[in-house]
DNA sequence: TAGATTGTTAATCGATTAACAATC
DNA sequence: TAGATTGTTAATCGATTAACAATC
């Protein structure tokens, strides 16, 4: 599916670090897109036991190439030793703490049918630093269920639900049509960053992040490359 | 989430169109991902009655600018009239026809957890264009089940399901450990697009086109903004 | 030391934006 | 015609790649 950034995306290019840590250089969107794949990877090393890797390898685990993963880390700091590469732990750290990662964020989900379901349900956010800690439903044979030790709550509960447990993060899973209502609410609610599943273009306030993934999408960009490989189609 | 893509991604820019159709121009990555939601947003302003758009309004609709969009279209063919404006039928229609989606593509998902379960049920494939014509699981238990009115079938029966329903598109939503396993078998069942949800780099053929989708990730790049603008995980 | 591998620089490449001539 | 809006060109910008000096 799609990615679409708003928000950040209009500054112009790069983003700003905080307290001027790392490197005080601006990592560049790309950059920041790549980095959950690298710790990702990093992880999986560790708890295999390496201590050390190189370029080549932690590039070759998250599928891009090793000047490409130089080029991203440089913009975070020089966290390897030349002609040894760089300590898996230390490493991995050192992007969690540029990611943020240090911190468990909030997420509340909204739309609580298959997809959002699913979303609740998943286990990998919990294992890498997201806490789901509200799911909203707008169907009331939906509200007062249990799903994934949750108890969905209505929609007229979202402020309150973002407000009491202090999420930053909401996830639109609902139909299209509602999805920009859902949004605005989850602003006005106090969200930083949205990600939204729902297929139409949603506009967010400049200080907000917005993520978007469109699944149908992603199958019609799949769609085009066949075409144009087997001539059927047209 | 993420979206990677490999394949097509090592041609050098563009993509060839087909037999010297549209404007025998290639058409960038950039512009191909962008053409589903110009299509989305088309379909919905016919469904409204509209006849005629400009590019202000269609790029309103998708989240673009108006120079982005005409730039866009620039690459297909020259779909509108200079001071009147697009036909919104027949522009549809071009683009549906550059991305290939006059012929419906079959799908088989494979890894019928929460994550499969909702995409099997996920109406806005039938709405775009794909069917889903498989369902492939691992788990015993979960093999013969109905979902989405087809009948689960197991890992081994995955090449005839490919290629008794002459399906070129593969959906992965199985575990991470098993995803380059299943991506193989799906490749060597002659499966020509792969979507993958799964949190792992894939590895596939030059001619097999990858897209992943990871939500985790996506979750953590909202993380960073968050992080930059709160000051707080560091 | 010699070999290995990083971090950085410079060059290339692709994508976006702005402006405007073409033309309906 | 006058006004509107496209399609295209040129300029800018950002991302990627390649090469290599630095240095462990």
């Amino acid at each position: 599916m799609d990615t679409q950034r708003t928000g950040p995306r209009a500054r112009t290019g790069a983003v700003e670090p905080g307290a001027g840590r790392s490197r005080g250089r601006d990592v560049p969107p790309a950059t920041v897109a790549r980095l959950p794949g690298y710790v990702r990877v990093l992880r999986s090393l560790s708890q295999d036991g390496v201590v050390t890797t190189s370029s080549e390898e932690l590039a070759a685990g998250a599928g891009v190439t090793p000047a490409q993963l130089r080029k991203d880390l440089s913009f975070l700091g020089s966290y390897g030793r030349r002609g040894v590469g760089y300590d898996v732990v230390h490493l991995s750290e050192q992007i969690s703490v540029a990611l943020g990662l240090t911190t468990q964020r909030r997420v509340v989900i909204v739309g609580i049918g298959n997809l959002g379901h699913a979303l609740a349900s998943y286990s990998v956010f919990a294992e890498r630093g997201f806490a789901v800690v509200g799911l909203i439903d707008a169907d009331p044979a939906v509200v007062g269920t249990t799903v994934a030790g949750l108890v969905v709550q209505p929609s007229s509960a979202l402020s309150d639900v973002v407000s009491a447990a202090d999420a930053t993060i909401g996830i639109i899973a609902t139909p299209a049509a509602v999805a920009q209502d859902v949004c605005t609410a989850l602003v006005a609610a106090g969200v930083v960053g949205i990600l939204t599943f729902a297929p139409r273009a949603l506009r967010v306030p400049p200080h907000v992040d917005l993520r978007a993934v469109d699944v149908a999408s992603e199958l019609q960009i799949l769609a085009f490359h066949d075409h144009r490989r087997t001539g059927t189609g047209a």
